[in-house]
DNA sequence: AGCACGATGCTCT
DNA sequence: GAGCATCGTGCTT
């Protein structure tokens, strides 16, 4: 069985925590059966002065999961359909996390495929949709198997096939957080997948 | 294959 | 009441 990734990998600096996470094996259980894939995009967010992050409005309701305890789900509800899934990072009181992207589906590919009718899983709200994450898993715990929802490790992604660049979506959000290359990706968009 | 736009509802001001 | 860490459709090239 793989190694579960535990709290001490995401109790550390989030531009680490997201570089690092490209190639990892996020693992859904759902309605009993075993989903995966690897972790093929990510993005961070720093903390109260990244005016990128929605810690920039300090401690809210929605903001709270982040100022948690490290390796954490934070999941949120955006543009009135999508539901994004991120990791909580660094120690307590600091609010950072991971957004998770996209995905490359390696297990019950199946099924992903079905409840994606076909299309794909590059997108943060594709696949939430793919792998049944929602508002539940907010605040969940991702070091152990309780939550149905945790992180192996995956595959080592040598430093050459990953692209930085700014992250996604930030259109109103003022300089110089619009465009920091905060924003991790697979060059080419696969891995090898392997055993 | 690329762009424009509307859907849709929650969170914060 | 505005804005949003997006997605899919439909129209144009």
């Amino acid at each position: 069985m793989r190694r579960i990734l535990p709290r001490s990998f995401y109790d550390r600096p989030t531009l680490r925590v997201a570089h690092e996470l490209i190639g990892a094996r996020l693992v859904r259980i759902l309605d009993g059966q075993r989903l995966a894939g690897l972790i093929t995009e990510t993005e961070a967010y720093v903390g109260e002065t990244d005016l990128g992050s929605h810690a920039r409005a300090g401690r809210t309701l929605r903001t709270q999961v982040m100022y948690g305890p490290p390796g954490h789900a934070y999941v949120y509800f955006t543009y009135g359909n999508h539901w994004m899934l991120n990791v909580v990072c660094e120690e307590e009181n600091m609010p950072a996390a991971v957004l998770v992207r996209a995905i490359q589906p390696v297990e019950g590919v199946d099924v992903i495929l079905k409840r994606r009718s076909g299309r794909d899983t590059f997108g943060p709200g594709k696949l939430a949709q793919a792998l049944g994450i929602t508002g539940k898993e907010n605040g969940i715990d991702l070091t152990g198997r309780n939550g149905q929802l945790w992180i192996e490790q995956g595959l080592p992604v040598p430093e050459r096939l990953v692209t930085k660049g700014p992250r996604v979506g930030l259109y109103s959000v003022p300089e110089p957080w619009k465009s920091k290359p905060w924003r991790f990706l697979v060059k080419g968009w696969k891995l090898e997948v392997g055993e």
